[in-house]
DNA sequence: TGTACATCAGTGAACGCGCGTTCACTGATGTAC
DNA sequence: TGTACATCAGTGAACGCGCGTTCACTGATGTAC
């Protein structure tokens, strides 16, 4: 009967001249529903709303419609995994790791991402508004990623690792790799364990993209050769050997 | 004003006792829609009976609820992969290509699918009808597109070659490398190209999971060994030799 | 200090729409006697 | 051969619902004079 019902919290109203902290949490609220639903199918304006503690027209000071909204909390979601992933990457560098093991952690980062908030990452792969997709797809939000990854190959290529394709190539190698393992534990809802089996590849596809020194300073004869050639550039997809 | 105006065309009914051909009709309304959409989103019941020729509650004739019908569309259109996946295979068996060469035409169908039909691929990978992925997940229809790879490599076992995982675990590999892929060039609208890079991914994939006889029988030092090995294991995720 | 006015940060009620689904019905075609 | 009835393959109209969005409003807080 009274306020602890479960009712919604009535949210309220910023001061004078803080308006915009609503816009933050707006989307908040739609990572908190997006969380706990392990998707986005349901998110509509008055969930959203409703989580926020606001009516829901509310959403319209901040934002201009639906498409927006989603738009700006795939920014934010981005965002938060490139950001996780450059975190990964300080926090080795911090303890003196190698380039090519920050890669790994950067590709680690991206797979605990996957594993701990799945209704995120499925809004990022699986948004298909489509007034966005058409207008504003030069800036797709999933830029962070490529660029965060880029990053980590070029600082393998610095520190002296012969990577054998060009960074921006190698960083959709890797990023293929990983969102495929994902997607697939995630469709079929993979019964089969905790989601190691990515990091596995993960792990892998580092040590393929970016060969350790001894195996690039022993070269092999012919016969081998040969195969580990066709391994690399499948991996690549990179025919300029061909 | 008359017939032609571009309105839809009314279906005529079945005769008696072939009640049975609208539902095939309607699976077939819900292929051209995803068809022509390239995607899920504006799959209603009112528009497959519009495509279909008829009014919407005859749907609910052959399919109980809208979750059924998107369900049967489901295993309709993994049953269609496969199929295409196993003529590309007896294609070439036909032309007397090697086993190898078999699982590799395999996984260019499946490119080739979702390539021409990315509507329909979209719908198999998107998919994430609660209902029914709650109680029937058991009965997932994408076990045709792994039964499928697993007979693949199973030939390419019968046929000599040393597969070096469990065909279960192979099958899952080169299907998430395929799915990566396809879905990160999906999801970017992927600017760059026709798709081609992703079959050279499967042309590579296969290479490194049914390893040829020559790089088989001439084992390399130990340097290139350890690296080989790596890739292979990070393609496959086999953890047993570490 | 008082008061009129402007601005800000929202809200409540309602809009039209399309959705999945139900219900009572239709009309052609078979079958029993 | 005629006729009553059953069955089949659908249909038209309507249901309640939740959606995105709009509109006129509210009430607290500032500012001008």
């Amino acid at each position: 009967m009274n306020k602890d019902a479960g009712d919604t919290v009535r949210r309220e109203r910023s001061p004078r001249g803080q308006g915009e902290q609503l816009r933050r949490e707006i989307l908040n609220a739609v990572a908190r529903l997006l969380d706990e639903w392990g998707g986005a199918e349901k998110l509509t304006m008055r969930a959203v709303a409703r989580e926020a503690g606001v009516a829901a027209p509310s959403i319209y000071l901040h934002f201009s419609d639906k498409a927006d909204l989603v738009w700006a909390a795939l920014e934010d979601k981005y965002t938060d995994l490139a950001a996780r992933m450059r975190a990964a990457d300080a926090r080795a560098a911090d303890a003196g790791r190698p380039a090519k093991e920050r890669l790994a952690e950067q590709a680690y980062a991206y797979c605990r991402f996957a594993r701990e908030l799945p209704g995120h990452y499925r809004l990022m792969y699986e948004t298909r508004q489509p007034e966005v997709t058409a207008a504003r797809l030069h800036l797709h939000p999933s830029r962070h990623i490529s660029q965060t990854l880029r990053e980590g190959f070029a600082q393998c290529r610095a520190a002296g690792h012969a990577v054998h394709l060009p960074d921006e190539q190698a960083a959709q190698t890797l990023w293929a790799g990983l969102h495929g393992s994902i997607a697939l534990h995630h469709a079929l809802k993979a019964e089969q364990g905790d989601g190691s089996l990515t990091e596995e590849l993960a792990s892998g596809l580092v040590d393929s993209l970016v060969p350790t020194a001894e195996s690039d300073v022993a070269q092999p004869p012919a016969a081998d050769t040969e195969a580990a050639r066709k391994i690399r550039s499948l991996l690549t997809g990179d025919t300029s050997s061909t």
